[in-house]
DNA sequence: CTCGATTGTCTAGCGGTGCTAGAATTCGAG
DNA sequence: CTCGAATTCTAGCACCGCTAGACAATCGAG
């Protein structure tokens, strides 16, 4: 059954090629340009191609996600491997998702501001996602401080940071003193 | 010039009609689902009326978000004024700004996740905003601790919230311990 | 009171969207 | 070489934001 093989390969292969193409699209003209027709023109085949891989546009966002979740779980945990102490250590991941989110906008939408489709917080929750969650968490844990529930603090850190990518992404904080709004949130935030 | 003034009075109340149709509509359905067919149908006008008020929908979207940032300036400042001391005052502004987002969602997404057309963190920053962040900084700049810009205090207090309320609302963060998240978060960011 | 000009509003339509039914093609199995 | 199944495509649906140009209502001048 070499044959079908073949065949399975090279479907994943398109449906990777898909992904990656979806991802380019968006990064490159935002994800409003990612139409199902010019991804199609893109890979070279027509649209219904695109169905006989995913359900529809949001399942292709949601595949974008779980790729950048992966990606940003990896940068995450290197860079806070990189780091001495517990305070550089939470600095340099706060810089390194926020370095994340500035650099790779689209993908960052696709995880936390689109509509991708995925369970987010429960049980069913995709691997990458919870991952990327658990990266933070590593760090974080260690500076959550006396009685207070590491997982709730991560929340709160997250949380803090992601209104630091959006806003500051979208304009509504002015970009200068970003360095300064992230270090006054680690010297709060973190008991060292 | 009676006719004329009649006229205008008119005008100004259909105007207020259409924006409070679209926020209405959005509130009820998602914002997806206030399309200009359905917007028109709404308020018993063709469609074209509504580009007689305004250039397209985003600038719709944009006079959602300015009437919402004035509701929630004025709540801020409500919710500040009946608390004492300046840790309660914090708790409740954080618990008002949380509120606020929760109970309209729609109007929440127009003033910070959507494209309203709007000037943020600029001198031509319409008024409602301005105010509103103003509101926040009130409030804020008795517990930004010494040596700490108040306004950039505001900044990152700010986005904490942002985030909190855009994660938890999107399913992103599990709802249960949403107040543990909140008295953290100020206990923490506040000097009191 | 009439009539032309000005406003105001509507109908109809453009090019685009996500998505899909069914025709056409390709290709391996016998 | 032929046939059937799997694959891919063409063509089209209903909807989107937006607009040109036809039409109707209203107003001011004579």
């Amino acid at each position: 059954m070499s044959v079908q093989e073949r065949k399975e390969r090279e479907r994943a292969a398109r449906e990777r090629l898909i992904v990656a193409t979806a991802r380019e699209l968006a990064e490159e003209q935002g994800w409003d340009a990612v139409t199902t027709r010019r991804l199609a023109e893109r890979i070279e085949y027509s649209q219904p191609v695109l169905y006989s891989h995913f359900r529809g546009k949001r399942e292709i966002i949601g595949a974008v996600a779980l790729e950048g979740a992966a990606e940003m779980a990896t940068a995450l945990r290197a860079a806070a491997r990189a780091a001495d102490g517990p305070r550089a250590r939470v600095v340099v991941l706060a810089r390194t998702y926020l370095d994340f989110a500035e650099r790779n906008p689209a993908v960052y939408d696709a995880m936390f501001q689109l509509d991708g489709g995925l369970a987010f917080a429960r049980e069913d929750t995709p691997a990458p996602l919870k991952d990327a969650f658990a990266a933070l968490l590593e760090t974080l844990a260690e500076v959550a401080g006396d009685g207070v529930h590491p997982g709730v603090f991560t929340e709160v850190f997250w949380a803090s940071l992601h209104g630091l990518a959006t806003l500051t992404r979208a304009g509504r904080l002015p970009a200068e003193y970003a360095e300064g709004r992230l270090e006054l949130l680690v010297d709060r935030l973190a008991v060292v």
